[in-house]
Order: C-alpha cells, then sequence, then structure tokens
DNA sequence: AGCACGCCGACT
DNA sequence: GTCGGCGTGCTC
C-alpha cells in the first residue's frame, strides 16, 4: 500500500503530494489525515506530513519510492483538529484532500513573513570599505560577499528578503559574515493587527425578557456541559446581537474562544466595533481584503491566545483556536456561506461539525431562517430559541402590496407606482427618509408578460425558462427548449420581455419626478472605490440624502433609525430564478428589505411593487409571517422533492472541446446509471446555465436521492473511475452537492 | 526550505 | 589535483 503525503513546509515547489510505501505494521494505523513523520531529500531528513490518500500501485519509480518512518507523535491538537475537519469537507463535497487542506490550514505564502529578518551592518563606514577593498583584492573572488558588502554599505538595514530574493545572496553567505562580526540579523514578529482601536465605550443595553430567556437557555445548557446547536428566529429588530454578546461574554469566562461568523458582504466593520466595545483587544477580524500574510498572522495570534473571538466570512470558520467553545453564525440562511470553490463547502453544515470536533456550541440566527436550518429544528436537530418581538416592542412596519398589472391598465407605465408617489411625497414632506429597493437577482434571464404577470415556465418543472442568446427559452432542469414567444402565451398582450430596469434609471425617474430631492445610489458602479460602501452609508446615516437608491446591499443589516419608507420596486423578480429556491431567496429579501423600515421611533411603511401579488412568498413576506411561508415552501418541496427533503449532487463536466465534453457526460451518466439504483433520481446531461465561459463548455448532470450518503457514494465511485479513465483528454468534472444556484 | 551536485578559479 | 565558494535543481 501506498500513501500520498503532503508536507507541511508550503513552499511552492512542495506543494503537491509525495508518495511513501505504507510499512506492514502502520497499516491499520494510518487514515487520511494521518500526520506522519517521513524521510525526505537526499539526506532522508526528518519531516512530518499528512496522509492525502492511497492508491494499491505506485504512480513513481518504485526503486524511488522510500517507507514512512512513523506516525507523527507531537500531536498538534488544533492542527489535527482542522485536518480531520478537511478530511470530513473532503468526504462531503469531493474535490482532492489537497484542495480541502488548502482552505482549511493557513498556507505561509511568500509574502506571509511571520518572522521579518533584518541585516544591520555592524561595521563603521571605514573599516567597511577596508573589508570591501580586502574582498575585492582577494583573488578567489567572493561575488555573493561582495554584493552583500556593498549592499549594506549603501544602506546600513536591509531586509533579509531583499537580499535573499532581489541580490540572490546565499543565507550562508550571510551567515558567513554574521559569525565574522561584520553584521546582525535581528528577527522581528510583525503582527499586523487590522482593526484599530476603538473610540467609545460598550454601554450595556439591559436584555429584555425575552432576550434574557434565550441567553440564559444557552447559559444554562452550558453549565452543564451540553453542547449543540440552536436555530436563534428572531424577527429583524429583535436584537440578536446582544443575545450573542451575551452568550460570548459566558464563553470567554469560562477561558474558551470563540467564532463569529457574518455573510460576506455585511460589513465586518460595524459588526467589529459592537464586538471591541464589549470584550475589547482579544477581538479581531478576518476579512477578504486582508493580505495572506495578515490572514496567516491572525491565526497565529489565534493559536498563542492573543485573541478569543474572531469575527469574519465563513473562512473565519478555521480559526485555529485552541479550545473553542462556540461558533455563532450570524443570518445564517445567508447565500454567501456556500463556497464557490472547491471544496464546495457549506459553512454552516461545516460549523456544525467543527463545533463537534471540538466539542463547542453553536448558534445560528436569522430573521428569516433557511429551510434546511428550519426543518431541523423541528425535527429537533436544532434546538430552535425565539425572539418574536422587536426591541421596546416596536411595531412591525406596515406593508402594502400593489400590483404593478393593475398599474399598467390603468396607464401608468412609470417604475414608480402611483401609490408609491404617493408615499414618498408624504414622507419628502415629513423630512423622513426613504430607501428604494431594486431586485437585481434573477433579473436577467428570464421573460414576462407586463400585462398580466405571466412568466414564461417549462412545461415539465416548474420553473422559469432561461432566454438564450439565440432567442430560445431553455430549461435547466430537464434540458427543455422553446422559441421565445412574441406575444404572451396567457393574455395575447405583446407587452412582454425581460425586465430591465437598473438603479441609474430609478435614480433619473426619482429626480425627475421629485425635482430637489437628494438622491444617493448604491450598486456596483458607485461601490468601487475603496470603502465605497461606507462612505454611501455614512453619508445616508448622515441625513446628506432624502433617498437611498440600491441592491440587495442596501438592505443587509444596516440600521438607518431615519428611514420611514422602503420601496420595494418589483418583488417577484427573484421568484423567477432558474432553480427551486427562488420562492425561499424572494422572501427572504422582501422580509429583511421590510426589516429596514421604522427601526427608529417613527412607524414604518413599506410598498412591495410586484406583477404576482397572490404569491405565497411576497404574501407572507408582506404579512411578516415566516411560519405561513414555510409551511408552503415546505408542502411545494417535498411534493417535488426538492432539498431539504431531499439531497442534490451537481456533476459538473467542463471541456474546451465540446464533443470531448459531450462524450464525458454521456459516459459518466452510464456509469452513474451504473452505480445508483431506483432510489437515485438523475436529470441531464444538460448545459449549465451558463453554457460556455471562456471558451470552456459546460454540462450538467443533477442527481436527486433523500439520502446524502448515497450520493457520496456516487461521487467516490466516480472519482475512482475518474482516476483510471481521464488520461487527459482535456475534460474536468467537479461535484457541487445542494449547489446554490442551481446552474 | 535544505541539501547535493556540478562548475569555476586559485593555490599547493 | 584539491579546496572553497556559488548557482541550480530536486526532493516520492
Amino acid at each position: 500500500m501506498y500513501a500520498d503525503i503532503i508536507i507541511d513546509i508550503s513552499h511552492e515547489k512542495l506543494d503537491k503530494a509525495f508518495q511513501y510505501a505504507v510499512p506492514e505494521e502502520l497499516k491499520d494505523q494510518v487514515e487520511i489525515g494521518s500526520r506522519v513523520v517521513i524521510p525526505f531529500g537526499s539526506g532522508n531528513r526528518r519531516i512530518t506530513g499528512y496522509i492525502v490518500g492511497f492508491s494499491e500501485s505506485p504512480d513513481w519509480d518504485v526503486a524511488k519510492i522510500k517507507p514512512i518512518a512513523g506516525l507523527a507523535k507531537d500531536a498538534n491538537a488544533i492542527e489535527d483538529e482542522l485536518v480531520t475537519l478537511a478530511a470530513w469537507m473532503k468526504k462531503h463535497y469531493g474535490g482532492t484532500m489537497n484542495q480541502a487542506l488548502k482552505t482549511v490550514l493557513p498556507i505561509k505564502k511568500k509574502e506571509a513573513v511571520l518572522v521579518k529578518k533584518d541585516v544591520t551592518l555592524l561595521l563603521d563606514d571605514k573599516s567597511a570599505a577596508d573589508v570591501f577593498a580586502d574582498f575585492c583584492a582577494r583573488k578567489n573572488h567572493s561575488k555573493a560577499k561582495e554584493r552583500l558588502l556593498s549592499a549594506l554599505m549603501e544602506d546600513h538595514t536591509v531586509s533579509w528578503e531583499a537580499l535573499t530574493k532581489r541580490l540572490n545572496i546565499p543565507a550562508t553567505a550571510i551567515r558567513d559574515f554574521e559569525k565574522a562580526g561584520y553584521l546582525r540579523v535581528t528577527a522581528h514578529r510583525t503582527f499586523r493587527k487590522p482593526g484599530e482601536k476603538m473610540e467609545g465605550n460598550w454601554v450595556r443595553h439591559e436584555l429584555n425578557e425575552t432576550q434574557r430567556a434565550v441567553a440564559d437557555r444557552f447559559i444554562k445548557d452550558y453549565d452543564v456541559g451540553i453542547r449543540k446547536s440552536y436555530l436563534l428566529y428572531g424577527v429583524t429588530g429583535s436584537g440578536k446581537t446582544e443575545v450573542y454578546l451575551e452568550m460570548i461574554d459566558h464563553v470567554l469566562k469560562k477561558g474558551r474562544q470563540v467564532i463569529v461568523l457574518i455573510p460576506e458582504i455585511s460589513l465586518t466593520y460595524q459588526t467589529y466595533v459592537r464586538f471591541y466595545r464589549r470584550f475589547g483587544d482579544v477581538v479581531s477580524i478576518m476579512n477578504s481584503r486582508l493580505s495572506p500574510g495578515e490572514r496567516f498572522d491572525q491565526f497565529e495570534r489565534a493559536k498563542k491566545g492573543d485573541i478569543s473571538v474572531m469575527i469574519g466570512p465563513r473562512s473565519a470558520l478555521f480559526t485555529p483556536f485552541p479550545d473553542l467553545g462556540l461558533i455563532v453564525m450570524d443570518e445564517e440562511h445567508d447565500d454567501s456561506y456556500k463556497s464557490e470553490q472547491v471544496p464546495r463547502y457549506h459553512a454552516r453544515e461545516t460549523a456544525v461539525e467543527r463545533a463537534r470536533l471540538s466539542r463547542a456550541s453553536m448558534v445560528m440566527g436569522s430573521a428569516t431562517p433557511s429551510m434546511e436550518s428550519f426543518v431541523r429544528a423541528k425535527k429537533g436537530e436544532y434546538e430552535l430559541l425565539r425572539l418574536p418581538e422587536r426591541v421596546e416592542k416596536r411595531p412591525l412596519a406596515d406593508c402594502e402590496i400593489i400590483d404593478l398589472r393593475e398599474e399598467l391598465r390603468s396607464g401608468n407605465r412609470s417604475i414608480l407606482s402611483l401609490r408609491l408617489q404617493q408615499e414618498m411625497e408624504e414622507n419628502f414632506k415629513k423630512g423622513q427618509q426613504t430607501m428604494l429597493f431594486i431586485n437585481r437577482r434573477g433579473l436577467m434571464g428570464f421573460v414576462s408578460c407586463r400585462s398580466c404577470g405571466e412568466v414564461i415556465k417549462c412545461p415539465h418543472c416548474d420553473v422559469s425558462l432561461s432566454l438564450h442568446k439565440n432567442h430560445r427559452m431553455v430549461c435547466h432542469y430537464c434540458g427543455f427548449e422553446m422559441p421565445e414567444p412574441k406575444v404572451c402565451p396567457s393574455c395575447g398582450s405583446k407587452y412582454i420581455g425581460g425586465f430591465k430596469a437598473g438603479t441609474q434609471q430609478i435614480e433619473e425617474v426619482v429626480n425627475k419626478r421629485f425635482p430637489g430631492i437628494r438622491t444617493l445610489r448604491m450598486d456596483a458602479d458607485t461601490t468601487k472605490a475603496k470603502d465605497g460602501h461606507q462612505t454611501i452609508l455614512n453619508a445616508f446615516a448622515n441625513g446628506e440624502a432624502d433617498v437611498l437608491i440600491g441592491t440587495q446591499m442596501i438592505v443587509k443589516g444596516h440600521d438607518f433609525p431615519g428611514v420611514t419608507l422602503m420601496g420595494i420596486l418589483a418583488a417577484d423578480m427573484s421568484l423567477n430564478s432558474r432553480d427551486h429556491r427562488g420562492g425561499e431567496r424572494t422572501f427572504q429579501m422582501l422580509t429583511q428589505a421590510a426589516g429596514r423600515a421604522g427601526r427608529g421611533n417613527a412607524a414604518g411603511k413599506v410598498i412591495i411593487q410586484t406583477y404576482q401579488p397572490d404569491n405565497y412568498a411576497v404574501c407572507s413576506a408582506a404579512a411578516q409571517d415566516y411560519e405561513s411561508f414555510f409551511a408552503r415552501e415546505s408542502r411545494y418541496r417535498s411534493l417535488m422533492s426538492y432539498p431539504p427533503f431531499s439531497n442534490m449532487l451537481m456533476i459538473m463536466i467542463t471541456g474546451e472541446n465540446l464533443n470531448k465534453t459531450e462524450e464525458r457526460a454521456a459516459y459518466l451518466k452510464e456509469l452513474i446509471q451504473k452505480e445508483s439504483d431506483s432510489s437515485t433520481r438523475i436529470l441531464g446531461p444538460t448545459d449549465a446555465g451558463i453554457a460556455k465561459i471562456k471558451d470552456v463548455y459546460r454540462k450538467v448532470i443533477y442527481l436527486r436521492n433523500e439520502d446524502y450518503d448515497i450520493l457520496i457514494g456516487i461521487k467516490d465511485k466516480i472519482e475512482a473511475g475518474l482516476l483510471r479513465s481521464t488520461a487527459g483528454d482535456g475534460t474536468y468534472v467537479g461535484f457541487d452537492f445542494n449547489p446554490m444556484n442551481g446552474i
């Protein structure tokens, strides 16, 4: 038996698996993820590595393969735990163990200088010149040392990196000079702290009765050693963060550490401020803007115990805290918790696993829990905790649904309904702020009738068809195709087509309709600049504008007490996305948007404009009734056996050669049919939502089965089969379990 | 990263 | 020849 082993010193050249023989006596003791000692290089120096896979036959010159020396005994508990987590991720989400390890363990990139070394000249100018002259005069030319010396004469202190990398001076030359007393090498650790010190103190918010009860419930469990997962379902504005703070405080007092996960787009900074004011220096943040080096430093500080609370997006989940006590996942329904890169892991499931491995608890919170989590809570896998009321018993905003079909019939073709215009007018008069939210998700692709609201759907799949460039409508679930209709098949109106409206157009309309009103626009264009987000949000919070117009980004978690009117311009856009999650997305988005209004003392008003006023996702959101939405959506999902009532595995086959890609897909389907029984439903192969990207063709096969493990089994078999048959036909196969966008 | 190997000029 | 020092390439 042979094992593929990766070495824990990550240097580009070593960043691959090496094959070693497994000695007979170790066979029963090693598994994927084991830390082993191996002889490496010509000197057979002992280094440690991780086993990432096994094979029966060698892929390498047998004569060169060395045996594993033994198990690494100085087991590093945190690292082992993370490697175990990586193995779990590889099993559950596919990809290679190498890819899994890379997402879990921070890699020292070359910029990641944990220890910065400087080289300082100890000689004065004169003696340095003497030594230099001496070297030049010497017959055995020491070019490297000459270079070193002249560099140091110019600048008395030069960084180690500049010398070894730029001037190509071998470390031995520097060491020689150090011994001779010509120079000194100083090492200093530089831990950059991304979050600077914060002004202001924490103001204790006394928890109200329900908040207290929820926090106490957790604390009581924690004290008697119960570790499990909780789903905190609290309406918008119910003060979930205060509850988290209370729970975290308790865990910190027990001497354990906490990871706080937040969605990618939401502002790390605002969350950080709140946490810093309460817990001080032990709080640190992690975000995508940090360089690999800074990220590495963050993790080192966590390991050393300098920090105990790490806030960040899904990657913060892998913070190597030695004694993790709690993972908090805010806005657990958010799509950004699903990774788009291999391994395509979901941070929620992965966090539950990490919590299990670390003997920690997990708290996930949302005003609109995901179907997955709520189903689990109902089954008792997660304990459901509720915050049914807003703090200070503020009422939820009053929601009104406007039927856009009626508007068109009565001759108003503006993107702003008459009712909304009226409310805006009144709101401006009162000097209060308005937000206009355009839901751009799913904007592209589907075709709807502006007269009756009919959306062109697949006759077999209950998902809307996507408009392709060749004017054909295609179903991405079953491959059904039809030409793009010229008139509405339902009412015969010619007002049919893709919906087009951007934030710029809306701003123009508002400026024209309400001259003198100050508008601010927040979208991909206006936030491109550094801190663009924060600048716009601050300006709006300071009352520098009356209207904020924007996409998804304006509704996530921001607190503007001055906003009393929220206009949702096209509520049903996301209903018609190509997959089964359209209703859920719409409900979440509308509820979150509605939750933005009336957070201050004045009551809020929400206008929801839609072509589908009867749709249950729209109605439930307007009524702010999660439970009724959940009931309807559950029925639909279980009827269609969509997740969470079944599991899906998307297999994507990509390749530059269309024929080869199609052949590969057909071959895979055959293989799957052979390997699976009737419990697995197979759809495809069909074009992916985007059939070609950068000249690479994309085909997909969908599998559905209630049993996740059966899908894993199929994935494993395909992976095993792949290894035997690929031999470079230029195609690549990837897996995505319960994909987020079904394309 | 660390180590060996091969190359090169200088000295005995 | 052989020795010290530099640059390169490989590590299962």
